[in-house]
DNA sequence: CGCGCCTGATACCTCCAATGCATCTTCTGA
DNA sequence: TCAGAAGATGCATTGGAGGTATCAGGCGCG
């Protein structure tokens, strides 16, 4: 495969034409053909319909259409990425964050950060914790904002903010008008929680076992405002961070008690490949998180329930 | 520019190291350095420093690479698209919807979908209603969710729901009680807008002169949960959809009005480039939401203010 | 109904550029 | 200071991409 195939291909496929977009390509009509029947040959399939004298993309061309696209795009952002390399001021942060994170830290401390350089842009990705080491080693993103910490070698680390871990009850719960609670003392309940591969999975599985128990799950999620939400319903106990929003304060009728259990808290942080060279946009992004990120993060409204 | 340099320039990368490279990629090490070196002329750049025996990437080569990784990860899922192109159970969906819609439509449609067919993968991005079908036009998603319906040609187009805008207004407000009222009534309040670009600025922007004035703007957002806080906060009414959430029943202290005038809604409708045939992955899906999707989103929990 | 044109495919040929082999140069560590 | 390791360079070879000429098939028009 060649990146002038994906050219002839994409040039066919917008024009269902061969020979004019050998014009357009500046080529000859025989050559356009034979470039299409190699690639056609390669990938083991038909990438047009000659019905007659038509050219039509089948379904499989179709299917292979916008990634050849995006192949081509990545190598033009390749391009300007290299003549940006050196300038904090212009060029693409690809940031992942866990899903807990994505309605108030990465916001604020985007928006905070744009207000200095307004020209850099971002590509946000969202995933487990689990996924997040992974994204990084496989160089799909610069920074992560992840909890707890990875374990995965070679990964740089700056904690952002440790905020308590609260157990969510249901409004009729009788622990409901509790200050304090002991994780010991909803042993038997069941739990709600995240999947594992998750951060807060791991959390509380290592907080209950702490506590001398292993929690009994009801029911098993991935966002942190639906785990809320189904605790609010009576389904069960959660262990979750302060109810928090990017907007304004939202008064919430699930009760949220402190653990009195020790190390009941989660630390978030920025990780990034210490083998990898950064941009300069990323790196400079990096000092500006590692610097004002811990302030940003306090500031960030949480939501009272009561 | 060769798919076959991108593999070397990887290659040599991720080792540090020629000719080690050169052996796992089963060329002669004099093959890979000029191979390196014709990439480097294209680019213009070097794209690695040799300090002495030692390889290293240079800012630009550390700039580029992540481009080299991406474009090959494309091709390889384009093959893999070819493979599974008109199977409706393996495959990659690409949905984008505009912010208002992230929170609830999206994930309930996607989680009712998945308990169907669990191996269909998502790929999702978020963005304007003026970004929308842009990303259509140029292929990066398949479908898009989005209201008001956009005008662009070619587009086929499924309404999902049309859902009332309400509105927002602070809790001390003159009209906080009221259970209905009309836009002319409000037409010398301040205003809290989505920017220009965004589905209900435009809808606001035209409610607004029909019933005679134009919103004077106290501040322009993006999110509506940002829009409502601010509502709350007492900056200035705001006409918004009706609060969901994916999770559970939250309350907020933000009252919302029925607006008597004729009209104030808006429809959600999904989208999609009627020129391009679309994978079965995506077909199926497509066909799944405009049988399913009205009832699915009548379905997702609103958010009760008092 | 058949002729001719439009469009894409095929045959053949040429030429360039990518790769391999042999060799040179340079840096490092003993 | 010398030997070895590692990357660069010169030269020859070859494979494949693309050009020219031509063929084949479908559709419209007389």
């Amino acid at each position: 495969m060649t990146i002038e195939q994906l050219r002839h291909f994409i040039a066919v496929a917008e024009r269902e034409h061969v020979t004019r977009a050998a014009q357009v390509l500046h080529v000859t009509q025989p050559g356009l053909s034979r470039s299409i029947a190699r690639l056609e040959e390669e990938l083991g399939t038909a990438l047009f319909d000659r019905i007659g004298r038509v050219v039509r993309l089948t379904a499989q061309g179709a299917a292979f259409l916008p990634h050849a696209r995006r192949a081509l795009g990545e190598l033009e952002a390749g391009r300007a990425a290299i003549g940006e390399a050196d300038d904090p001021d212009h060029g693409e942060v690809s940031l992942a964050f866990v899903h807990t994170l994505g309605s108030w830290l990465a916001p604020a401390l985007i928006g905070a950060y744009r207000t200095r350089r307004p020209d850099v842009r971002f590509r946000l990705g969202q995933d487990s914790a689990a996924a997040m080491a992974g994204a990084l080693e496989r160089g799909t993103f610069d920074l992560i904002l992840t909890s707890p910490r990875p374990e995965a070698g070679d990964l740089g680390w700056t904690p952002l903010i440790t905020e308590p871990l609260l157990l969510a009850v249901p409004p009729d719960h009788r622990l409901a008008g509790r200050r304090r609670v002991h994780l010991a003392e909803v042993a038997d309940e069941p739990f709600v929680i995240q999947r594992h591969g998750y951060g807060l999975r791991s959390i509380t599985d290592d907080l209950c076992r702490a506590a001398g128990f292993a929690p009994r799950v009801a029911f098993e999620g991935e966002e942190v405002a639906t785990l809320r939400g189904l605790v609010g319903a009576g389904l069960g106990v959660a262990l979750l961070p302060i109810a928090r929003s990017a907007g304004a304060a939202i008064p919430i009728p699930v009760p949220q008690l402190r653990v009195a259990d020790r190390g009941c808290s989660r630390t978030i942080g920025l990780a990034w490949e210490t083998r990898r060279h950064l941009p300069a946009v990323v790196d400079a992004f990096r000092t500006f998180i590692a610097t004002e990120g811990p302030a940003l993060a306090r500031a960030s409204p949480e939501i009272p329930w009561e």
